[in-house]
DNA sequence: CGGCAAAATCATAGGATTTTGCCGGTGCCCTATT
């Protein structure tokens, strides 16, 4: 199926969901992945972005493996598919043995039309050397700005991705994201081994989002404000806080002026977390008071603000953020409670986020040592002889496989190639985490900008992602800047 | 990094100044206890 007009797609389309249409970007998307092409495709959630995998795979036949980053998420798209007689299975540490191994056998049978799996399972060697025997015919990347964003200092599996595509035969490679700048896309189109994919999205204007900034210096102030934004908005919505501490301590206070909300960081145990998502989503709550880690798989179509009541990372992560909002395309308030102080936050976390030249000296000394004659030293080996976290350790490795100083031996161990390279020559290959880190620096000061900019906003973050998107005479009149009166 | 609070210091007993300690996000996965 190389040549597929519109209207074969659209029956297609019909056959498989029912749906007459397609919505903005998904013909495209779906048609590039169905033609070969590696893709990347960045559209909002909540806009079909599923449908951009899930058609093509049902079209193609054949096994899709899809890479999700949260075990909830990976549930909820399997059951979505199984529920209309599609075989998905996951493969997940939330699963029981008995189920792992029946998930064993049907890929080995090969009767398997979707597996979801996490990027830690699809790095080790045993599960990969499994999918090897199978011809996969779509590899998909679910939230796909993770492996940029998460890839090299939290969740370092995320950059073995690359090599697995390589490992089962380059399929064509699906990634789908919510936001890309230009340079994230770059990043995960590089990590994905995949560099001159095709890139489809969608745009960044919506204008049902009414984006306002209330400079407030310190808690009294920002309490207060946030109390008349309450006062003032309607429906439920989302209080996002930089720390645990503030979610637990604004939570009551809210709690104290008589407003239904709940709590959500990632230290909650489990089933709390769940409890107050699923009281959110049913809108039994009326705020949700939360770190960063809600947001992930959360599509509630009628959230109607989002109020950050510290300043995020990066303007990227704000946008994620807000673009929570009014997903129904009915209005919604985004509204950011600036204090430069909140900077110094910030600063701390972008400050010991990546590996400093120490830790590759470490990293690098652990894997002489051990690397001896032919040895080719296991991650387990390498992390009780190198002086620094399991999860650096891990950057720092896969920084030496990027730059053909260590390679990845099937069986999981790490053969060095370069030996002898003195602290000029580490320092020189940690170079791309020194300007990764001032660019991160430079993320957190567009973000700044945008807070303190006289002109109208969403002009200002349409340009940051480098969109061409017009407004109607430059002004939007969705923002404090273009219509003051709007916002008092 | 940097702000804040508690502890230590100084010099001679109540209080001011300096030093030290602590805290700050995101999730896989696996293993040892209840």
């Amino acid at each position: 199926m190389t040549d597929a007009s519109p209207r074969q797609l659209r029956e297609k389309l019909y056959e498989h969901f029912g749906f007459r249409r397609f919505r903005p970007g998904q013909l495209e998307a779906v048609r590039s992945a169905l033609e070969g092409h590696n893709t990347l495709v960045a559209m909002p959630t909540g806009s079909g972005k599923s449908l951009c995998y899930q058609l093509p795979g049902l079209e193609l036949g054949g096994l899709t493996v899809v890479v999700s980053p949260l075990i909830a998420l990976m549930k909820d798209q399997a059951d979505g598919l199984r529920q209309r007689g599609v075989i998905a299975l996951e493969v997940n540490s939330a699963r029981p043995a008995v189920a792992l191994q029946l998930a064993e056998e049907a890929l080995a049978a090969g009767v398997v039309d979707f597996l979801f799996v996490t990027p830690e399972r699809l790095a080790l060697p045993e599960f990969r050397a499994l999918l090897k025997r199978r011809r996969v015919a779509l590899f998909v990347v679910d939230e796909a700005h993770c492996v940029s964003q998460w890839g090299h200092d939290f969740r370092p599996d995320y950059l073995t991705l690359g090599e697995a595509v390589d490992d089962l035969g380059r399929p064509p490679v699906l990634a789908l994201t919510a936001t890309a700048t230009p340079d994230v896309t770059q990043d995960v189109l590089a990590r994905l081994h995949i560099p001159g994919a095709e890139v489809v999205h969608t745009g960044f204007y919506r204008p049902n989002l009414d984006l306002c900034v209330y400079p407030a210096a310190g808690d009294g102030a920002k309490r207060a404000q946030l109390l008349r934004l309450l006062a003032r908005c309607e429906g439920t919505g989302i209080v996002y806080v930089a720390t645990v501490k503030a979610v637990e301590e604004l939570t009551a206070h809210l709690t104290g002026h008589g407003i239904e909300a709940d709590g959500y960081h990632g230290r909650l145990a489990a089933k709390k977390r769940a409890a107050a998502q699923d009281r959110f989503m049913q809108g039994g709550s009326r705020v949700m008071v939360a770190t960063n880690a809600f947001g992930l798989g959360v599509d509630k179509p009628d959230i109607r603000f989002v109020i950050n009541y510290h300043l995020s990372g990066s303007v990227e992560e704000y946008y994620q953020e807000f673009g929570r909002a009014g997903r129904d395309d009915r209005p919604a308030v985004c509204a950011l409670l600036y204090d430069p102080e909140d900077l110094k936050l910030q600063r701390f976390f972008q400050g010991h986020r990546y590996p400093d030249d120490l830790d590759l000296v470490n990293a690098y000394h652990a894997v002489e040592r051990l690397a001896d004659g032919t040895k080719a030293p296991t991650l387990a080996e390498l992390r009780a002889a190198a002086p620094l976290p399991p999860t650096r350790l891990k950057v720092c490795l896969a920084l030496f496989v990027e730059r053909d100083i260590v390679r990845r031996t099937s069986r999981g161990g790490f053969r060095l190639l370069r030996r002898g390279l003195t602290h000029d020559e580490l320092a020189r290959a940690g170079l791309s985490y020194r300007e990764r880190r001032e660019l991160d620096s430079l993320r957190q000061q567009r973000l700044v900008d945008y807070a303190e900019g006289v002109g109208c906003r969403w002009r200002r973050l349409l340009d940051h992602f480098a969109s061409e998107e017009e407004l109607p005479e430059g002004r939007c009149g969705h923002c404090d800047r273009c219509d003051p009166a709007k916002f008092v």
